[in-house]
DNA sequence: GATGAAACGTGATAAAGTCACGGTAAAAAC
DNA sequence: GTTTTTACCGTGACTTTATCACGTTTCATC
């Protein structure tokens, strides 16, 4: 796997530069659950998956916790930069969602890039820009959408992921969508007595997606929006 | 006033990129309640506030808004670009809060700029940093502040630009807050029978400052975080 | 099979948003 | 200068969501 291919400003470098990256490129894995960055956990650099799932969260003094976005192999990790953002002091907790191998820039070496290279800093704000988008669609939600739409279209865009049977417990969906497991306990069964999900311990089984769509509503990203950058 | 002294990345650029941005840059004003950006207004390029304030938020469908940000003179506002940014879906509306007056820079040229030099693309980069972190200070809030607090550190923080009388709607300031009109009086209420503050129809007065400031507990950004560009 | 932990269930209460009024003061119209 | 209109404010009833405080079930382990 070449680091060219994860980086779409690739060609747009020196060869002195892209030298640079060969050397200093490194891959890590990281078992399901790791924490990466955030609270006590240092800042690591750029991390770009090539395979599993990481989930940028944030987590309140009480432990309530909230997903703000997850990438995906290919998509990179702009927070796991926050060292290079100054003017970035909030803290985003970033997590293995399930083994994830990943390419490490360091930082410096990336700082360095954006310095010398338009097309670097360019990338960096497209991919922020992204982030952002994603941030801002999800503060739209919490403000305008009910919770049940919101879990239907959360239920929706797991399965498009893992099928019709999703390996998840209540509080882990609780966690994603801002909210705690009481509510969205009792919110399933709602769902259940409805016959749209079937309930079992540590997971559970859709149903009637179609349903479901109807409950969720605008709350649903379309798969289109999902693959972006 | 000229045009050099509110771009950081002024000494960066070459004389032909100095002298295309002086003929290209032109002044414009706003008045109060203007609105600049979103919803059918189009793509107008950067604004750069020299006096004034501006405002950026989001509305929902049903009418219920949130203040984003605030900007004011020397601060500059990025959204009215987001024709620059692809990958920026979300629709952000901007308003003048008072007369503003701002200079204005056409998309495409600040979009060549970037294209061209690191300098400008790395301060887009740490603008949006900064802007991004604004909102996720303010989702944090939303997600784990009671609104008494946030109503609190909402009227400390008008208070300090405008002394202990604010010139303000209790629609107004649901608004900045995301909440709605009768909430945030039934709470203004609550505060007057502890003789924090005293209303009038379009305003009210501060008398105790101590006392909100206590309320307001972490949703007060202290003057330092203010000033931040 | 006892034991402990993780996951789930549920009722009571509180905070905030929604709905539907109605009142009052200020501004505009005549 | 009154009348009319509009913007702003007040309030009760109800819904949704969060919080608190338990209790129950399932499962792995000794």
């Amino acid at each position: 796997m070449t680091i060219g291919e994860y980086l779409p400003f690739w060609g747009r470098l020196s060869t002195v530069q892209q030298q640079l990256l060969r050397e200093q490129v490194t891959q890590r894995t990281f078992p399901r659950g790791a924490l990466l960055h955030g609270g006590a956990v240092d800042c690591i650099g750029l991390l770009l998956p090539v395979s599993g799932q990481l989930r940028a969260y944030i987590l309140s003094e009480e432990g309530k916790e909230i997903t703000l976005y997850r990438l995906f192999a290919g998509d990179m990790c702009l927070f796991s930069a926050s060292c290079i953002m100054r003017n970035i002091q909030f803290d985003v907790m970033i997590s293995a969602q399930e083994d994830t191998v990943a390419l490490h820039i360091p930082a410096e070496i990336y700082h360095g890039l954006m310095e010398e290279s338009a097309a670097v800093a360019n990338y960096t704000s497209e991919l922020m820009a992204a982030r952002f988008s994603e941030v801002m669609w999800l503060l739209d939600q919490v403000l305008n959408k009910k919770l049940d739409s919101r879990l239907a279209a959360f239920l929706l865009e797991e399965s498009r992921r893992s099928g019709a049977t999703l390996t998840i417990t209540q509080e882990q969906i609780a966690h994603h969508l801002g909210s705690v497991r009481e509510v969205v306990t009792r919110m399933l069964h709602y769902f259940q007595a409805e016959k749209l999900v079937r309930l079992n311990r540590g997971s559970l089984v859709l149903l009637d997606a179609a349903s479901l769509a109807q409950i969720a509503g605008a709350s649903l990203r379309d798969a289109a929006c999902q693959t972006q950058t």
